[in-house]
DNA sequence: CGCTCGATATTCT
DNA sequence: GAATATCGAGCGA
């Protein structure tokens, strides 16, 4: 399978957050000259701007965490929050503005569902990927990841066409304190692996 | 079910 | 020293 390519990340950060959509995140973990695949089709996502954009790492500038954020689109930017989490965003934006990166918050597992449940024992598999803390355990994704091209399918972690959602909606975000008007979140309202803390609207 | 609250460590002020 | 793009336990209904 195929990856979008550069250009693909190189539009307006919300529209790729919902381009996003049905395209299907892939770790690869390669152990003893065997690769293992862990995937699942991405089915949450929020964007994140500059300065337009007081909820974001980047608001403030540049800093040695976010620096992802300003680089090349398409790259993976991995950091870890709350002392206990790692959250998995990549990196896009217009060429207007220098700065942004979209947050996956929830996956649809379709390959390697036995090895990401080794990564995050749970006895509800719907607890399995359905939030981005979640996710990045089940996949093993951890701030080694930070800065991998995701358009390139030998990464260990990268991003395929998946399948075209039927319907996508648009939302505000969660877990912000700032620009918390802003409905720069998208999901695919038929998956059971969104968060569904708030009210959200068709687009 | 749904809501509140505490854990925990990295980052930034 | 404060804040944090979260999760899950514990509570009440």
């Amino acid at each position: 399978m195929s990856c979008p390519p550069r250009s693909f990340y190189r539009r307006s950060t919300e529209m790729v957050a919902r381009s996003l959509i049905g395209k299907k995140l892939v770790r690869t973990i390669r152990k003893n000259g065997r690769a293992f695949r862990l995937a699942g089709i991405i089915v949450e996502t929020e964007a994140y701007g500059y300065r337009d954009d007081a909820a974001s790492h980047a608001y403030a500038g540049r800093t040695a965490r976010n620096g992802v954020m300003f680089g090349d689109v398409g790259r993976a930017y991995v950091y870890f929050t709350y002392g206990n989490h790692f959250c998995a965003n990549v990196s896009a934006r217009s060429g207007r503005t220098e700065a942004g990166a979209i947050l996956i918050r929830g996956l649809n597992p379709v390959e390697g569902i036995e090895i990401m449940r080794k990564f995050r024992p749970v006895d509800d598999l719907i607890s399995l990927t359905s939030g981005p803390g979640k996710l990045t355990q089940a996949l093993n994704i951890v701030s080694a990841l930070n800065g991998l091209d995701m358009t390139d399918p030998q990464s260990e972690l990268h991003i395929e066409f998946g399948s075209k959602p039927v319907l996508i909606f648009a939302a505000t975000r969660v877990g912000i304190t700032h620009a918390t008007d802003k409905e720069w979140r998208f999901l695919d309202p038929s998956s059971p692996y969104v968060s569904r803390r708030i009210q959200i609207k068709a687009l």
